[in-house]
DNA sequence: CTCCTAGTTGACGTAAACGTTAACCTAGTT
DNA sequence: AACTAGGTTAACGTTTACGTCAACTAGGAG
């Protein structure tokens, strides 16, 4: 019943099409963790939680966040703050990536805008053949 | 009247800070241009229209995208399309283009939605001291 | 003339994020 | 038994985007 899937290395791999090796890296450095590897062959496999991890980092890394930067952000979902003074910090932290990610979200829509015009331009501009 | 106030390239650096070597490396690879070289002492001098280059390509990185990509990007702006046929691919680059900022952008406010949801657990669960 | 400042061109070094290859293991065919 | 498919570790290679350093030059300040 509570069964939960487990999944393989290019099982994920191919499920976001990234190579085995860029999540054997990410576990190396930290960022992702294989439960219950088979204590013979050795192999690695993951469930649901880590298939979740894995999806951040990607999106993360789509957004321009370096690997430490997303490890950091993360950490701030599995954080369990112990006393107040740990938990101002994490909400400190959480407010300066708000304020990073606000101005990365006007950055794009401006960006946005200025290939509109240029696109815009170039329609309006008909070729006499 | 008309004379158009330049930049040395440590100007430009200061301005952006950044490195002139980052200056220079944009050159290298033909992102930056530096017209009327002084032809006895070899330093760069940049106008208006360089600085604005300069920008744009930084604003580029700061969203995430390759010198590359930029690149591309700023290849756009600067077009003079020739025939239909150039045009139409023109078109359908920032079609793509733009395609991607909006995914990019959706992405980026769900991640201000997690983190936002994630600050008010915190916020809410006082510590009893 | 000497020194300092600001620039120049190589050229080698480096951190991040993987790619690639070698040498090995195990489970499941044929 | 031999082969194949899929996984493992270890280690060296590669690309991007610069950092760093050496050796040089031209223009002023004193």
């Amino acid at each position: 019943m509570t069964e939960e899937k487990v999944f393989t290395i290019s099982e994920l791999a191919t499920m976001f099409d990234i190579s085995s090796r860029t999540i054997r890296y990410y576990e190396e450095i930290g960022m992702l963790f294989s439960e219950n590897r088979d204590s013979l062959t050795k192999q690695r496999t993951y469930t649901n939680r880590e298939r979740r991890r894995l999806k951040m980092i990607l999106r993360g890394k789509k957004l321009g966040f370096s690997l430490q930067e997303i490890k950091e952000m993360i950490g701030l979902y599995e954080s369990n703050p112990e006393g107040e003074a740990e938990k101002s910090r994490i909400i400190a932290f959480a407010d300066s990536k708000l304020k990073e990610i606000e101005e990365q979200i006007m950055q794009l829509q401006m960006l946005r805008e200025d290939i509109l015009t240029y696109k815009e331009k170039y329609e309006n501009s008909r070729v006499k053949t």
